[in-house]
DNA sequence: CGATCAAGGATTGCATACAATACCGAATAT
DNA sequence: ATATTCGGTATTGTATGCAATCCTTGATCG
C-alpha cells in the first residue's frame, strides 16, 4: 500500500516533482516531453510515464493531445486543500497522540522546534527567516503524522502537503504570523506528549484555520492567473530551462 | 483538479480500472503487460501508462523490474481504509447537510432509496439481493456528497471508495444486516433532507463504523492470502484470460 | 539427498520511429 | 477590414525493437 511519492530517488518522476515543489517548474508553466526529456537525458517514454503520474497527484494537469502544464491553483483550490488540511491532520494528530510518540521521535521533533528558535534568535532577513521556517514547519508536520499507524490517512495528507511552494504567495506573512505558528507547533507537541488527542487535534484544527485564514484576498496583486489563461504567459514559459 | 479516475471512457486506462473493480481480475492476480495489450488490441506503450496509473490509485501493485498484481488488502489495509472512510464522508455529508440537497438530487437519491426497498420486497435470492444492494449502496454514497462543493475531497472519497468488489469477502453479510444499512442510508438522507449538518454527518460516523464492525477476523475462512504468498496461486493467475 | 550455480525463458525498461492531432499564421474571399 | 480556409509546424499518441533484469529449472557438485 505505500505509495511512491515521498520517495526520493533519481527517477524522472521524483526528479520532475522536485522541480515542481521547488519552483524551478513554475506555477501554470507548460511543460513539454521532449524538453524535460532531453534536460534528464532520457527518452520521451519514461518521461511521459511521469508526467502522467504527475497528473494523478495533480501537480500537473494534463489534457489529452495538448500536453502538460504545472497546476496553478485557483483560490478556491487552496480553500478546498486547507480544508482537507483541517480534517486530515487533526485526525492524525489525534491517532498519534492516542497512541503515543515513541522517544526517538518525540526527541527529533523537539530537535526541529529548537531549530525554528534558533531560526528566530538568528535575526535573519525577513526573507530568510520565512523560508527556513516553512522548510522546519513542513518537516514538523510530516514527522509528527509518521507514527499515526494509518498509511493511507498519511498517503492523503502528502497529497494535500507536497504541493508547489509558489502557494506561499497565496498568503500573508509576517515575523508575527510565523512566531505564532510557531507558538502553535510547541503546544501542539506538548499536547501530543501528554497523550492528549482530542486537545492536540483541537488545537492542529485551529493552527491550520489560522493559516487559511492568512489567505490573500483574489483582488489584492500577486494573484496568479489561471493556466489556461497564462498559456502564453512569458512568466513560466521559460523557467523550464531554468530547471 | 479534476482527477481522471471518475471518468469511464474508453481508455485502456478505465477498462483496466473496471476490470480491476468488477473483479474480472482477481485480488492478487498477477497482470502482464503484453496478455492485457494483446487483450486489449493495444501495443504495450498505452497499457504500461494505464498500469503506472492504476498503481498511484492503489489499485495494482507494483515492484520495478518485476511487474505489476492487482491489489489484495490486508484486514489491516481495510481497517485503514475504512477509518478514513468514516472521516471523510461524515465531513462530506456534513458539507452536503449544510449547503443543502438541491432538488434534483434529492429526488435521485429518494429514488435510489426506494429502489432499493423494491430490492427487498422482491424476496430476491440473498446473493441477488446483497449484489443490487451494493450497487445501489455505492450510487448512494457518490451521489449524497457529489454537492459537497469540495472537489479534493470527492477525490479521496474516491479513492477509499472505489475498490475492488471482492473486499466483500471480508464482511458479514445478512439480510438484517443490510436491512439495517437502508434504515441508516434512510435516516441520513432525512437529515441532509432537514439541514442537520452535525446529525447527518454523526449517522455518517455511526454508519460506517458499523460496517466496520462487520469485518470478519482474519482466522475465519475466505481471507484470502496476501499478494507476494498467493503469487504462484492458481487462483488469480488465469482469471486474467476470463476478462 | 540437498544445495549451489548456470543457462534459458519470460517480463519489464527504454529508445526510436512514425502516425495522428492540434495549433498558428498566412493568404484569400466576402 | 474581417472572417475563413488551407497548409506548415510543433507536440502528443502508439507501435516496435532491443537491452536489462529477474525468475525458473535443470544440472552439477558436495
Amino acid at each position: 500500500m505505500a505509495t511512491l511519492s515521498h520517495i526520493h530517488d533519481g527517477t524522472a518522476y521524483s526528479r520532475i516533482r522536485q522541480m515542481i515543489l521547488s519552483g524551478d517548474l513554475a506555477m501554470g508553466a507548460r511543460i513539454i516531453e521532449t524538453r524535460i526529456a532531453e534536460h534528464l537525458g532520457q527518452s520521451r517514454t519514461p518521461i511521459r510515464e511521469a508526467l502522467r503520474l504527475l497528473a494523478s497527484d495533480g501537480l500537473v494537469v494534463f489534457e489529452p493531445n495538448r500536453g502538460y502544464e504545472v497546476v496553478c491553483y485557483t483560490p478556491a483550490d487552496v480553500r478546498e486543500i486547507y480544508s482537507c488540511r483541517v480534517l486530515l491532520e487533526s485526525e492524525a494528530v489525534r491517532l498519534v497522540a492516542d497512541r503515543g510518540l515513541s522517544p526517538d521521535r518525540a526527541a527529533s521533533l523537539e530537535a526541529l522546534l529548537d531549530e525554528a528558535d534558533a531560526a528566530f534568535a538568528a535575526n535573519l532577513a525577513p526573507e530568510m527567516l520565512r523560508q527556513r521556517f516553512l522548510a522546519v514547519n513542513n518537516q514538523f508536520h510530516q514527522l509528527l503524522y509518521a507514527g499515526c499507524g494509518n498509511e493511507m490517512l498519511l498517503s492523503m495528507i502528502r497529497k494535500v502537503t507536497d504541493i508547489p511552494v509558489g502557494i506561499r504567495h497565496y498568503f500573508r506573512f509576517s515575523d508575527d504570523l510565523l512566531a505564532g505558528s510557531h507558538a502553535a507547533h510547541r503546544k501542539i507537541f506538548q499536547a501530543t506528549l501528554n497523550r492528549q488527542p482530542e486537545r492536540a487535534s483541537a488545537l492542529m484544527r485551529e493552527h491550520i484555520w489560522t493559516a487559511k485564514d492568512r489567505m490573500i484576498d483574489p483582488s489584492e496583486a500577486g494573484t496568479p492567473t489561471h493556466p489556461r489563461d497564462a498559456r502564453h504567459d512569458n512568466g513560466g514559459a521559460d523557467e523550464q530551462s531554468a530547471a
